[in-house]
DNA sequence: AAAAGCCCCTGGATGC
DNA sequence: TGCATCCAGGGGCTTT
């Protein structure tokens, strides 16, 4: 679920709310994929200064240091002046003096980590390797088609990585090679200047519409505010194995690679 | 050094 | 109804 329009649709539903507020108290469930990194205190009386994003990583930035929350597989946050007592995949609170910021993560995939600066190395372990942000000026035709053309890895699965653009996961990647009419398994370098220009295009079309929509809620995701997202209803090609294309009413096809499942219009997208 | 696999974990859907 | 199997939106780490 959490690809880059979860993740930036989540940041935007809370991002104002929590601006300003001061850390109250924090609370922990189970453990997640990494240790937080600091003792509970280190955040008391913090102020919460705003709320970025990096790749499908949010920051929440306070007045001493930076929380990296990943939403991981199942992951959502909740951001409430009320919201029920914890319940059994409530893994983190950070009660502030606004409301009450909540991760609930059943896979507990997902992870809360504080830094004292983004710079810092257990940051950049994780920060540091992050491709272009597509929807920002950084991510042009030219530098993606001079970054494609030194892998020879399938395409979708050199987008899945996040070392040349970030926050393309398994639905959105799906997507945006379908709009850009390529087959998923064409290797990175083999792909013309034309087709990298056309998949640039469709990753921030399809990026950017789904922030629009909300983002896609599969199974359970839901942004701060609890409101679901709605992209999935516009799939073109993800989850619609053998269903007629909605462009040229081929079966769409499933396959796998590198363990997740690809899906692809076999006529609509060119080997 | 790039590329391919292996896991982490839980829940829901499917099949017998 | 019960139990086993498979699958899932990510991505760091280990192995080739």
């Amino acid at each position: 679920m959490p690809e880059l329009p979860e993740v930036e649709v989540t940041r935007l539903s809370f991002v104002g709310a929590i601006s300003g507020a001061r850390v109250l108290a924090v609370r922990m469930g189970k453990p997640l994929r990494w240790p937080l990194g600091c003792r509970l205190d280190r955040l008391f009386n913090q102020q919460v200064l705003g709320v970025g994003r990096r790749g499908k990583y949010l920051l929440v930035e306070l007045s001493d240091g930076v929380l990296l929350i990943h939403l991981g597989m199942s992951g959502s946050l909740r951001f409430g002046q009320e919201l029920p007592e914890s319940g059994t995949h409530d893994h983190f609170d950070l009660v502030t003096s606004a409301g009450t910021l909540r991760l609930n993560d059943p896979r507990r995939f997902g992870a809360v980590v504080f830094v004292n600066k983004i710079g810092d190395p257990q940051a950049q372990k994780l920060l540091g390797k992050l491709g272009v942000e597509p929807l920002l000026d950084g991510f042009s035709p030219l530098a993606f088609y001079e970054q494609l053309h030194l892998r020879k890895t399938a395409i979708k699965q050199v987008l899945l990585a996040g070392e040349v653009v970030v926050g393309v996961g398994n639905i959105y990647a799906s997507e945006a090679l379908f709009l850009a009419g390529i087959r998923p398994t064409l290797a990175a370098n083999r792909l013309s200047r034309p087709r990298v220009a056309r998949l640039h295009g469709a990753i921030r079309e399809v990026l950017a519409r789904a922030v629009e929509r909300g983002g896609s809620t599969l199974r359970d995701f839901s942004n701060a505010d609890g409101q679901s997202g709605y992209f999935q209803l516009e799939a073109m090609a993800y989850g619609r194995a053998g269903l007629p294309c909605k462009k040229c009413a081929a079966p769409i096809k499933m396959i796998r690679q590198g363990q997740r499942a690809t899906f692809y219009c076999p006529k609509c997208q060119k080997p």
